[in-house]
DNA sequence: GATAGGATATATCATTGTGATATATATCAG
DNA sequence: CTGATATATATCACAATGATATATCCTATC
């Protein structure tokens, strides 16, 4: 068996607070939660019709004149008893594979100057996260005492911060060392 | 099209300090780079053929009396063209998908004792890596200055240091907080 | 001495996940 | 009017994962 269909528990996540289409869902995904999570249609639709062929959830359609049917799913009682399990367990560990850490291990082969370059892009990215995150921060407040359930959200944004910070602080440290080495000898 | 296939370049670059058979990048895998990387056979073998067909790595079989045959892969002048090429470019955006953060994110649906083993498990992960790391650390004091290739696999590591640490300070903090919340109301 | 477990080594399978494209209409901006 | 974007589902090729199959040798344990 590959890993544990992990797609499956998004959508049904989905669904909690009302029924969604497929279309919805990766919409959702693009924006709510695009910054810890992804889902893309390749893999929506199909597992969508496993998850109706499981009763765990029940769909309707939609016909609006103009568009394309929509087919709107609903949780069952089935679909949420199994995603509470889900949610009650553990997270399994963090598959890890980072390209940028790749590129770094191998660096030897390159020129001090390219390793800096490659390094300053991703800071720039770092960066650019960080302030997409201050932005969403800045939605958040006064929101968060009024609706409890945003607390949660809230949180996934805190510790995307806290690594982006970190990350900022690693990229400050290794670039001003490499720079002092790069007037020298290498 | 998927994404770019970056197994090859990782197999690539392992070819960079002397001829490895398939078994043999799966161990450095499973070693060296395991912080940041990893493969698996249903990957590496297919991809080494298709490499050999493409000519940026020959192949040598060597026959070990009650051992399986060993293809020893070997570098092409083409191959290695390959891999600079792709080593001078920045990093591609990394894809995201934390299903610790899932869970946080729809953590609403539980209880907050709930919430607060499932954040401990994670802390306790997160402080068995960074006793590894030490460890790992500890093996290159002294190394680092006399080796110079050896500086930027030591880099990899002081960035895993880096993040590691930022997910223990949130940990404490956030656990503090839910933890105190939980003697009051919810 | 038997025997269980791990190392050596390749091969292959089902399944998960990614990104792109196909289809077809409506709407909105320039 | 024309090109871009939104709505909505469907499907494909490919990348990546984790498990299992095969077969032999070596080492630790009972």
């Amino acid at each position: 068996m590959a890993r544990e269909n992990k797609t499956k528990y998004a959508l049904l996540g989905m669904l909690l607070h009302g029924p969604l289409s497929g279309y919805d869902m990766k919409k959702f995904s693009d924006s709510s939660i695009s910054h810890f999570w992804s889902e893309n249609y390749g893999h929506i639709y199909p597992i969508l019709k496993r998850l109706e062929k499981d009763a765990l959830v029940t769909s309707d359609v939609v016909q609006t004149p103009g568009k394309p049917n929509r087919y709107l799913y609903t949780l069952t009682d089935k679909g949420r008893e199994v995603f509470m399990e889900w949610l009650k367990k553990p997270a399994d560990a963090e598959i890890r594979r980072n390209e940028f850490l790749l590129k770094l291990f191998f660096s030897g082969a390159l020129t001090v100057q390219d390793v800096i370059r490659i390094i300053e892009h991703e800071k720039v990215r770092n960066e650019k996260t960080r302030k997409i995150y201050n932005q969403i921060g800045q939605e958040y407040i006064g929101k968060i005492n009024k609706e409890g359930a945003k607390k949660y959200a809230y949180l996934t944004l805190s510790y995307g911060n806290k690594l982006s910070s970190a990350r900022a602080q690693w990229f400050e440290e290794v670039l001003e060392e490499l720079k002092g080495r790069n007037d020298g000898s290498n």
